[in-house]
RNA sequence: GGGCCUGUAGCUCAAUGGUUAGAGCAGGGCGCUCAUAACGCCUUGGUUGGGGGUUCGAGUCCCUCCGGGCCUACCA
């Protein structure tokens, strides 16, 4: 048995996610720890809401409530989300945690002490009427070089030229729309990865086997221009972890926060302090996960993220590790995806278009939504959602493929031979080589993460069920064999539970009722097929489940197709 | 501007430089009647974005042009 510790990138505390964001981090995350459970490994599976930084303040006021009261209500919405969505974090945290307060505080003390740190004067806007610093892109103005009027601080949208907020012809807070703004100069904090860079491209270098996404995205950051930069690591705000050098003040840094990517993959770490908290464990249950000193030299580290999160993941957080000078775990496995598109454009969280996850929820169970977006998950370039491609996805491959066969298998059996499993004479050779061929293929893709060819061959495998059923044809063989037709209804009950046991990391939901239809809670993996096959018994009671898989009709498509092609309500 | 990814059948995608470029869906035909008008078998469909090059051999490597996307360090 090994040890995996699974983390997704977490989503940001400011509203509800989109289909996009969650294929390209906790789905496929909870698929991988789903199936490594499955195997038998032990996974502690962690995920959190990020809370931190200036969108989160402005939502809360715009809410009319304190940040900490608009986290504590949005953490609680995204986690009834997820849950229905069927993701299974051993905990989901948060990163305003005193947990991650303190373990963020400790790391920068750490980082000063190994001489990693260092303060920079620079100057920044300050918005009189907003009362606090603007980051470079909330500032708004007319670009020098093309005219547009809603050019950015960091860069003009019409004509992609980078600005410097400086250059902006009668710039205004994108906040308040003020032209009240002044330069002040203030201190913050670096992080000096650029003394880190000749260790962090030896490690890079030596994950060969990392999709090309996460390598390609690193080496640029590491060699590019005059390579590694140093990286601010503080922020003028009041909703953060304030600055500390450990358990001291940091003289000069009153009234500052750590900048929430310095903060938020930490919360990976200090997610699984909470875990042990929230379940009366003591800190070497979770140290054990962390600290190669204490346990954790076993541990196999995977992470979840999409391209835009490869950066921090590949470069910060890793100096930040290395850089402390403990023996904190490193990631071993980066797992990235690309961009889901919708209907021709993309998923956009401030226009609100395509579907975000309440409302997927809202019209259909999750595992429609996870099998169609797992099985067409953003691995090799950005996918597309259509309409026409979920309901022609979902009806063949889960109602037709699978929920038939278990219809056709259960409902001939009752009415032939009655709710148990029938006695009858050993049958199916080809079919179990088939599977074991097929499952053996299967496991090696789940092992690689290779989400798009497991999907794949786990359809397969349930088409194998039919092809079984319709050359064997116990309807036709029963007439003259009653034995023989016993036998083959026996190995294709047996087959429900077989396919409930190895679908369960894409269609949790479905596997179990699959699993209660066959009155049997055995979730035992089937490195054997043929002994997988003999679980259930002659006069094992089974019943019919209720359809598993309602079909998406023509109407039903063409009205959500409607729904969510334009704004959000 | 720079870097990276990407372009393969109507659609969604495969193919360590090595047989005749393969699957699923959609389309066509046949079979079956247990089943959610479901299932199975057969089948149509390609100048691998254009052009040039390297090689005994290129979807794959190189150059170039065209299209799509991402990143470019103070959003997260």
């Amino acid at each position: 048995m090994a040890r995996y510790l699974i983390t997704s990138a977490i989503p940001y505390i400011n509203g509800i996610k989109h289909l996009g964001n969650l294929v390209g981090s906790q789905l496929p995350a909870d698929l991988i720890a789903r199936y490594m459970r499955g195997r038998g490994h032990e996974v502690l599976f962690l995920c959190a809401t990020d809370e931190h930084g200036t969108p989160a303040e402005l939502a809360a006021a715009k809410a009319g409530k304190p940040v900490e009261e608009f986290c504590a209500e949005m953490h609680a919405v995204q986690a009834e989300i997820a849950k229905g969505f069927r993701l299974s974090f051993d905990h989901f945290g948060r990163s305003s945690s005193l947990q991650n307060r303190n373990l963020t505080q400790h790391f920068a003390g750490q980082l000063a002490d190994n001489g990693y740190i260092t303060e920079v004067a620079e100057k920044q806007v300050y918005s009189n009427a907003d009362g606090r610093f603007l980051p470079d892109r909330y500032i708004e103005g007319t670009c020098p070089n093309c005219g547009y009027d809603k050019a950015r601080g960091d860069q003009c949208e019409n004509c992609t030229k980078q600005l410097d907020p400086t250059d902006l012809i009668e710039p205004r807070s994108a906040i308040s729309g003020s032209t009240d703004l002044e330069v002040r100069e203030t201190k913050h904090l670096y992080l000096r990865q650029s003394a880190l860079k000749g260790e962090l491209s030896a490690w890079i270098d030596s994950k060969t086997d990392w999709p090309i996404l996460t390598t390609s995205i690193a080496k640029k950051w590491l060699n590019d221009g005059d390579g590694l930069q140093d990286r601010g690591i503080t922020r003028d705000l009041h909703w953060g972890v304030p600055v500390k050098k450990g358990t001291e003040d940091w003289p000069g840094m009153e009234g500052k926060v750590f900048y929430v990517w310095f903060d938020a993959p930490i919360e990976y770490i200090a997610c699984a302090a909470e875990w042990a908290d929230a379940n009366g464990k003591t800190d070497a249950d979770w140290e054990r996960w962390w600290r190669t000193d204490k346990g954790a030299d076993d541990v196999t580290y995977l992470q979840f993220m999409g391209k835009d999160n490869v950066p921090f993941h590949t470069l910060s957080f890793p100096a930040t590790i290395m850089g402390s000078g403990e023996p904190w775990k490193l990631v071993d496995y980066i797992k990235s995806f690309n961009y889901l598109n919708y209907d021709g454009g993309q998923f956009s969280t401030s226009q609100g278009r395509g579907i975000f996850m309440d409302q997927a929820l809202s019209i259909l169970p999750s595992d429609y939504w996870r099998w169609w977006l797992l099985s067409h998950a953003p691995e090799s370039s950005d996918s597309e959602f259509t309409w026409e491609n979920f309901q022609g996805s979902v009806n063949k491959d889960l109602a037709d493929v699978l929920g038939n066969l278990v219809s056709r298998v259960t409902k001939f059996c009752r009415a032939k031979f009655g709710e148990t499993v029938p006695q009858g004479g050993p049958t199916g050779e080809a079919l179990i080589a088939e599977l074991t061929t097929r499952l053996r293929a299967y496991e090696q893709h789940m092992q690689a993460m290779e989400v798009r060819k497991a999907a794949t061959e786990l359809r397969a495998i349930w088409v194998a069920g039919n092809e079984y059923l319709q050359s064997a044809a116990p309807w036709t063989v029963i007439k003259t064999d009653e034995e023989a037709a016993k036998g083959m209804v026996r190995l294709a009950l047996n087959l429900i539970r077989f396919y409930a046991v190895i679908s369960r990391p894409f269609i949790p939901d479905a596997a179990q009722t699959m699993m209660d239809a066959m009155q049997c809670d055995d979730w035992t993996w089937p490195d054997d097929v043929a002994t997988a096959l003999d679980t259930l018994k002659p006069g094992h009671a089974f019943t019919v489940p209720e359809v598993l898989f309602t079909k998406i009709a023509d109407e039903q498509r063409a009205e959500w197709q409607a729904r969510f092609a334009g704004i959000r309500a």
